[in-house]
RNA sequence: CGCGGGGUGGAGCAGUUGGCAGCUCGUCGGGCUCAUAACCCGGAGGUCGUAGGUUCAAAUCCUGCCCCCGCAA
């Protein structure tokens, strides 16, 4: 099938990749400009679609704008049958949508209705959910709001990171893209509209959720500490400096929350809520690189019993 | 030139009235113990990022450069 594809971060690039394994002739990529990056904003950074796309000779378009009709006639001119978007970033207007003849379809990755919105994954993991999973849906005016046309879900293991969550679901998200397409492609797609009574979001992660408060149990720390990986990241005060937290346990333990009950070479232990506490074994202070809790504490004496 | 922190034995950190380079951990050897990610004794290991400058003397003061990290994007 003759595809016009729309991504932008190494996230989307099994799914591209999958389709061109599928044997679809990819028509078309759309991505993001380049961006500035970099410590001073003064080299461009070309996103990774872009150059897997141009890897296989597929010509690709960064618009900066999709609402001035160079977009539109772009597509028009390629004649996709059906548009895939796959972590584009960019809200696409209706008549690019009402474009190509088998429409436009999304990958997004919760369970839809669940966490509709830009950071689905690491809200499952945030809120202790056990499994999530990849939607692929058709796509309408408001977002990741339209008919669902399939559906894989996998299980959240309790150690795992966002990061490592991401590239687990990218690969599933290939899978799942290839074969919906299949149907699409054969007229025997299901289309089932969400549930808008079972509807949760997923709002775009800010640094005001990365403090770690003590008071809260150490489990839910824990999902804070894997969900908010790579970024904004939980942060904490330890010893007087400010630190990201990388790697932590949950365990047992009593005391009043945000003492110090244990500092050693398994970690730091920090009393917290309802009799448990958190481990701490990997943790970054400002200006720092990432280290072991003891590297930290050889340069960082703490005192058991103190509080953080 | 976006803002800021930093480069000192393997790791993490001290170290300005310039004057023999220190601490904790690790490591190696020995000891102790039923045992230990425990404890005791001893040892090895550093061109103080780099290139110049000032000085009798520079980790420390001055200048250029390289690299790492946080913020912001």
């Amino acid at each position: 099938m003759k595809i016009l594809f729309m991504g932008t971060p190494e996230f989307a690039l099994p799914s591209l990749e999958a389709l061109i394994a599928a044997g679809h002739t990819v028509c078309g990529v759309f991505s993001q400009p380049d961006k500035p990056v970099g410590r001073h904003q003064n080299k461009l950074q070309a996103p990774p679609v872009k150059e897997c796309a141009l890897s296989y000779n597929i010509p690709v378009f960064q618009p900066v704008k999709l609402r001035d009709g160079t977009a539109l006639k772009q597509i028009k001119t390629l004649a996709p049958e059906l548009i895939v978007v796959a972590a584009y970033g960019r809200i696409l207007p209706q008549d690019i949508l009402d474009c190509p003849p088998l429409g436009c379809v999304n990958v997004h990755s919760s369970l839809l209705p669940k966490y509709r919105g830009a950071a689905p994954i690491n809200w499952a993991i945030l809120n202790g959910e056990r499994e999530t999973g990849v939607t692929i849906m058709h796509m309408a005016a408001a977002l990741d709001a339209g008919d669902i046309i399939s559906q894989a879900s996998i299980p959240i293991a309790p150690t795992e990171t966002a990061p490592e969550l991401t590239a687990r679901l990218a690969q599933l998200r290939g899978k799942l893209l290839v074969e919906t397409v299949a149907e699409l492609e054969r007229g025997t797609a299901s289309r089932t509209p969400q549930d808008e009574s079972a509807v949760t979001l997923a709002p775009i992660l800010g640094k005001e959720l990365s403090p770690l408060d003590w008071t809260k149990d150490a489990k839910s720390l824990h999902d804070q500490v894997r969900g908010l990986l790579p970024w904004p990241a939980a942060t904490a005060q330890i010893g007087g400096t400010h630190c990201k937290i990388y790697s932590t346990s949950p365990e047992e333990g009593n005391g009043t929350p945000g003492t110090l009950l244990d500092a050693g070479k398994t970690g730091l232990l920090i009393a917290c809520a309802n009799g448990s506490a958190l481990r701490i074994l990997e943790l970054q202070p400002d200006g720092k690189k990432r280290m072991p809790v003891t590297a930290f504490l050889a340069g960082h004496p703490l005192t058991i019993g103190e509080a953080l």
